[in-house]
DNA sequence: AACTTTTCCCAAAACGTTTTGGAAAAAGGA
DNA sequence: TCCTTTTTCCAAAACGTTTTGGGAAAAGTT
């Protein structure tokens, strides 16, 4: 018994394309009308239960998908996300950013959509890759990272209504759509550990200003100070560089310790910590025992050093997930000022959090 | 003087949306068909030169971008390439992988497609994730990378004859199109030159066994020391884990120097390099002076440590770009076997590559 | 002038879905 | 039995391009 078949049906060896059925062929083997087989998958109530079942029967059956760039055009949505990362974002070294992007691209995955990324040398060309993305109507919605205080990106997507969620925070009045950790609490907590220890001299090495994130860091830091009646010293604060994280933090260690009254703690971020470490050798000084040390992020130098490093430890992968369902809400139309999240940062104490000796 | 608005004219505070034109609506102010519009902007030379400006030049002043999914429907192309990582590649660290990725990205923004992304958690969701993307129509090519020597993923592709190119290479028979790093050369140059130096005992501290990229580096270092007239001594081999590189590298370097008859000089990855520090420090043993070191891939650490660490570098950025030119091949269907690269590794001699003292 | 070739344009079809707006058949109500 | 409601299906339109297959006008050729 033979199957016709008609121009469009299956044909042999095509190569891959021959391997795919659309909804026109299932449709005909299943001697219903293309409408109907696309309802019956689509769980629409004016199909009966008898068909439905055998319509999905028939597709799992054929394997049949239906064709992503077809259901698209039809909708009239890119079921796509665009995120843009640069070079600079390294200082995310290690797990964390990795952690970020896997818990944002899961629930790209889940909701259906597709993640489309860019990679940008600059800040020029990451404006230009999410021009591209977003006036070349290729995606629904942004998601930004490494967010700067005056940050371009935010006031471009706000000027055009376009849906967008941010990881991090920057200075922009007009609400919109966030989920950053609280490095103020954070750091507030890590600040009055150590004072409470005992740490009467806590030095701060921030990253450098012009990003958003160091600027709640300072904030715990000093709240922290204040709580723990401790005087801000602005000698205790130095700021690494970005381009270059370990060299720049190398360096201020030992400048922090050329102080006639030198520190006994250090906070800091843990994409210095390579530099510090450095530093602290140079000067015979052992980190936990001469100097207590926090850092936040807790990368895998933070677990296989010994002595391990006691860490503030953010949840990358919730985040992520968190960033993608906000930003189904705002692609949905949902107000974006609704959706300002902020999350808790967890602290781990491991050996270099130690009173002072 | 007004201007009519058809239906589907350029209306007024719809959001987003009214902000963008169409080829409808392009070719009705401009008083020609669709069908000429599209032609005059690809270049056709079946639309005179005058009518040609006419149309490009109001297409930039009306600032028209062709819909994608609109002419991907068309085309039955996706104009899309895929890339699936796992959290594993964190042993690219640092600039490694991102300049890969960047090259990646850069080039395929150049060719008008896009990079879709997955993360996946382990290797049934990487092979999960890809699926979905061959499968579900949603890519015209994969880009692999972090080739394991048995690796299903290029089987699969094979099988239906997907196109595919493999940063790095695996045990197949079949054609297929890669680009590698010659890390047989670039061990082995670095070998002979320890020896050349005057090293007899030079140990190789490797990456584990399953991926593919260890085998090439084991080859040059046999090769070199072959070269070298030096016997091979199954003692100064050791295998770090790729879970964790720091740890066991550590472990592995305190190991080596139990041997009676130590390794003067240790060829390793860049990766691996924090424990090698740390465990020749723990035998009081100073880098560059007591223990020649060379490490593959220039990452930050590499030069910034003091003494600066000697490294074989790979062109990761190049890499990638030539990675989409070929797979752009593939896609229009030239034999993939012909496109079988493999570059050549600098070594960047720095201070940690003396004689033996 | 009559034919052929070239130039320039366009209507219609196609890509594979989903949605719209019914319509036929079955079931229910009097 | 006749009318109304519900159930179940489907033809046609639409999404915004590009490609197909001409066709009319202009330019050459004899």
């Amino acid at each position: 018994m033979f199957l016709e078949q008609s121009g469009n049906g299956i044909g042999f060896g095509e190569g891959f394309k021959s391997m795919t059925i659309n909804l026109k062929q299932l449709s005909k083997l299943l001697k219903l009308s293309p409408t109907t087989v696309s309802r019956a998958l689509a769980d629409y109530p004016d199909v009966s239960a008898k068909t439905r079942a055998r319509v999905k029967q028939m597709a799992i059956q054929q394997g049949y998908q239906p064709n992503p760039v077809a259901r698209r055009l039809q909708k009239g949505k890119t079921e796509t996300i665009g995120i843009v990362i640069t070079p600079e974002q390294n200082y995310f070294s290690d797990t964390f950013f990795i952690d970020l992007l896997s818990g944002i691209s899961n629930q790209i995955t889940r909701a259906g959509y597709e993640l489309i990324l860019g990679v940008a040398s600059d800040e020029e060309h990451e404006m230009q890759s999410m021009r591209r993305m977003v006036e070349g109507k290729r995606v629904d919605g942004m998601i930004l990272t490494l967010i700067r205080e005056q940050d371009p990106r935010v006031g471009y997507l706000l000027d055009r209504d376009f849906p967008f969620v941010l990881y991090g925070r920057t200075r922009e009045t007009r609400p919109y759509a966030f989920v950053d950790m609280d490095g103020k609490q954070a750091f507030e907590k890590a600040c009055t550990y150590l004072a409470g220890l005992g740490h009467r001299r806590i030095a701060l090495l921030n990253g450098e200003p012009g990003f958003m994130f160091p600027v709640g860091c300072r904030e715990g830091y000093e709240s922290g100070l204040f709580l723990s009646g401790l005087e801000l010293d602005p000698d205790l604060i130095r700021e690494w560089k970005h381009k270059d994280p370990s060299q720049s933090s190398y360096r201020w260690t030992l400048e922090l310790f050329k102080n006639d009254n030198p520190p006994t703690a250090i906070l800091f971020q843990t994409e210095a910590v390579n530099g510090i470490f450095k530093g602290l050798d140079e000067l015979n000084l052992q980190p936990g025992k001469d100097v207590a040390l926090i850092g936040y992020d807790d990368l895998e130098i933070a677990r296989i050093h010994r002595p391990s490093l006691s860490v503030l430890r953010p949840q990358a992968r919730e985040a992520g997930q968190r960033v993608v369902n906000i930003l189904m809400e705002v692609i949905k139309g949902e107000d974006p000022g609704k959706f300002q999240e902020i999350h808790q940062v967890e602290m781990v104490i491991r050996e270099t959090s130690l009173p002072p000796s």
